[in-house]
DNA sequence: ATATTAAGGATAAATAATATCCCTATTATA
DNA sequence: TATAATAGGGATATTATTTATCCTTAATAT
């Protein structure tokens, strides 16, 4: 059970796009030089961000993405589900139903225990997820990372952005 | 990112399990008719719980799974992890070293802020399973489970326990 | 006008999940 | 002692998902 690496992508895109001044645009190719991924693919994970309201759009020269909120109203959880889909980890195939023991007539009501508990566990996984913001990523990220390539990155950035 | 439907298996054999008497031993044959199983692929499942040391085995007529341990000391965590693997959902692919300003001598050391915050989202997730244990559950589901429907279960699955 | 862009449909390739088949060694029991 | 039932595991097939590419369309800055 591993996360699409689409997710990674839209993470380190969102970073980027955090970091961009108001009103700037960032292209697709851009965005997929920076990171070295395969541009027409990448493509498709910013176009679940965009379907999903977190970043605008423009088309043309000088056109691509940019955050529809600000850093702080984006959370890591937004950006994953926009890519990975809202579907939770643990799917309920009701074999209980399969019980020979079972009568006829009877009619589970609910989800029983088992899917109760690993459901709660998604939702400590969610929850962990909700509450960092691309603003709290930006925050660690120039901490972590050499001033001078972040300058230099950025730079890069400003060059290419409409 | 979904769970191979072997987890949700598991984890019903071991509720089953569970409730066997001292020295009782089921077979996959039992436990794939009671959950309306593929056999052959359900024994895949139980070898996982096997190797990992979740379960006993014997062999013979009258063979079969019981669990190694009492239901208290076996976690949620323990049998999807025996299944599932121990991996993280998130997967590091390093993308940030193809950042074109990076210096040619320049080396990462560690993972990124994003890679932390996800691994902090799975260990969150799996902090929940290891909270829970098969006894929890089985409390659980003779709370909520009809109490007819439950010992008829039980006298079908003692029926053909070794 | 032209070049560049996002969006999205169609399709292919690679990988992982699901499932079946068959053989071996072990063991209870008839 | 012979027989039938069992777990373990290797090989392989089938199906679903992920990854990736290609191409067309409509919008837009220059
Ligand atoms: S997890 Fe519970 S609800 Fe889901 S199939 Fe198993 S028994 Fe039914
Ligand atoms: S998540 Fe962080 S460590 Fe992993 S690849 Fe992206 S940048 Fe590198």
């Amino acid at each position: 059970m591993i996360l699409k690496s689409q997710v990674e992508w839209a993470l380190h895109c969102c970073a980027i796009l955090s970091g961009l001044p108001e009103g700037r645009y960032l292209s697709t190719k851009a965005l997929a030089e920076l990171h070295g991924l395969p541009k027409e693919y990448l493509s498709k994970a910013l176009q679940s961000l965009s379907q999903a309201g977190l970043v605008d759009t423009t088309l043309g020269p000088s056109g691509g993405y940019r955050l529809a909120k600000s850093p702080g109203q984006v959370t890591f959880l937004d950006i994953v589900e926009a890519v990975e889909g809202e579907t939770r980890t643990f799917v309920c195939n009701n074999i209980r139903t399969n019980n020979p023991c079972l009568p006829d007539d009877y009619c589970y009501s609910g989800p029983c225990a088992v899917a109760r508990i690993m459901w709660e566990a998604d939702e400590a996984w969610r929850e962990k997820l909700r509450s960092v913001t691309l603003s709290d990523l930006e925050r660690m990220l120039v901490r972590e990372t050499p001033a001078k390539l972040w300058k230099d990155t950025f730079a890069w950035v400003l060059g290419r952005a409409g």
